[in-house]
DNA sequence: CGACATCTTGACTACAGTCAATACTAGTGG
DNA sequence: CCACTAGTATTGACTGTAGTCAAGATGTCG
């Protein structure tokens, strides 16, 4: 609660997104800008961001952390439909409420900006509006693959689609291109994978167990997961198991 | 096939989609240039336009007619992850290949642009770029929705959540805001409805006769649907049954 | 008419869901 | 230190929804 790490950069200077987030494309004077509409906010793991339908005075992005965007039907069924990484986007421009809930999975810094000063900025800042299309064409690439997933998958292909798209984006961001296993900390509970997925936690408990039965998958407590053999896991996933990269 | 509506406009002042495709805040000026690498395309129903991965030298506008994006793994499985009516966009600026199978469904004819041109365009006029983000914000939204619908609905209302879909853009289309019941052709087969759906075919005729021995839609044939009560029919599609309009 | 697409319906199966008991872990307080 | 609780995860037994396989109906076009 008191981790020093879940506080804003100083400047955007220092910024760990600098470089991937909305302002990616920005140049100095207009990083002074955004600097007078920006301000920090942090959640605790398991906050709830903002409800779906609640008035939203702010866009903004994850810092660091992990957040998820959520959709509830009135019997209480629900579906994850956006995972939110370091430099991800919040918040739609030009719209007044939030579209889904948002939640902290884990403890969470963002990057928040207000609302309207940031639509003026955009209309005359292309450098933001260009980042922003390009950001929202990966989401809707992303969205897409889900839809694949959700729609086609076995329960068991569904898990390693999961695995091995965390593993890919972690390995992305910190240590890039590393050889050997891979190792990472699920930043899900069973229950938010199985949101994520379409299936119950049970049958989520269930598929994990089996790939570790199977030697896919090595466990240590629930949490921390070792993929021996990446190309095994994409195989698993029902994914082209080749060269497979991201674009 | 010899349809005379199977061929484009002469101009883009007589465009049925000049004011919601991505030229729509385009002013005179911007359309003339735009009209300079532009050029009209025709597909008769069942036509591919492009192949996943194909290289692909234009981006453009659905100007008529349906088309859809499917994305296959290798034993075949489909999921369609996109339904294409006029106005929408197809191809994404800065990419060489078609990331999905685009499939004319009806006859369509697409405006199409030459993409070199049509990206430095996109870099020099903002009204481009900012007309193409808020459709792919409107995408990712409708991505999002058919994530909840993939994810987490049941057979029945899975179809009935598309004939709503339908039946509300058609609404929307052509005789905004009437009274009474609703009636319109289905564009897709069985077969594509099951792509849609992440259900087989077998399964979506099953609960097309469901629905029409419980007197929720009325058919006439295979394609020609009634609906009488659309109330009704947002019930049985487990969505707020409501005061339910688009933003 | 006959051939082929598309669609419907039936019988059976299998995968994931439901309901329920139990295990593991971390935190709290006696 | 241990007992108690609450949250999270695992496993088992059984059920039900949608998938599979197959036959037959409907519709369209040459």
């Amino acid at each position: 609660m008191k981790d020093p790490k879940a506080t804003g950069p100083q400047s955007c200077e220092d910024c760990p997104i600098r470089h991937r987030a909305v302002c990616a494309r920005c140049e100095t004077d207009e990083l002074e800008k955004l600097e007078d509409i920006k301000y920090y906010r942090t959640f605790e793991a398991g906050q709830t961001v903002i409800w779906a339908g609640d008035p939203m005075d702010f866009v903004g992005s994850v810092v660091s952390g992990i957040a998820t965007l959520t959709q509830t039907m009135e019997d209480g069924r629900r579906q994850m439909v956006g995972l939110l990484l370091p430099s991800d986007f919040v918040g739609r421009p030009g719209r007044d409420g939030a579209a889904y809930d948002v939640v902290a999975t884990t403890d969470l810094v963002m990057c928040c900006f207000r609302k309207k000063p940031f639509e003026k900025m955009m209309m005359e800042t292309p450098h933001i509006a260009q980042r922003l299309l390009e950001m929202t064409l990966d989401e809707l690439d992303a969205a897409r693959e889900w839809m694949l997933i959700l729609g086609r998958k076995t329960a068991r292909e569904k898990i390693a689609s999961l695995l091995s798209i965390i593993a890919r984006r972690d390995a992305t961001l910190q240590l890039a291109g590393m050889r050997g296993p891979l190792v990472f900390d699920l930043p899900l509970t069973r229950e938010a994978m199985s949101d994520y997925l379409g299936l119950t936690l049970e049958t989520v408990s269930r598929q994990m167990s089996a790939l570790k039965r199977d030697g896919v998958i090595e466990l240590e407590g629930k949490r921390h997961v070792t993929i021996p053999d990446l190309p095994r896991l994409l195989e698993e996933a029902g994914d082209d198991a080749d060269g497979g990269m991201m674009a």
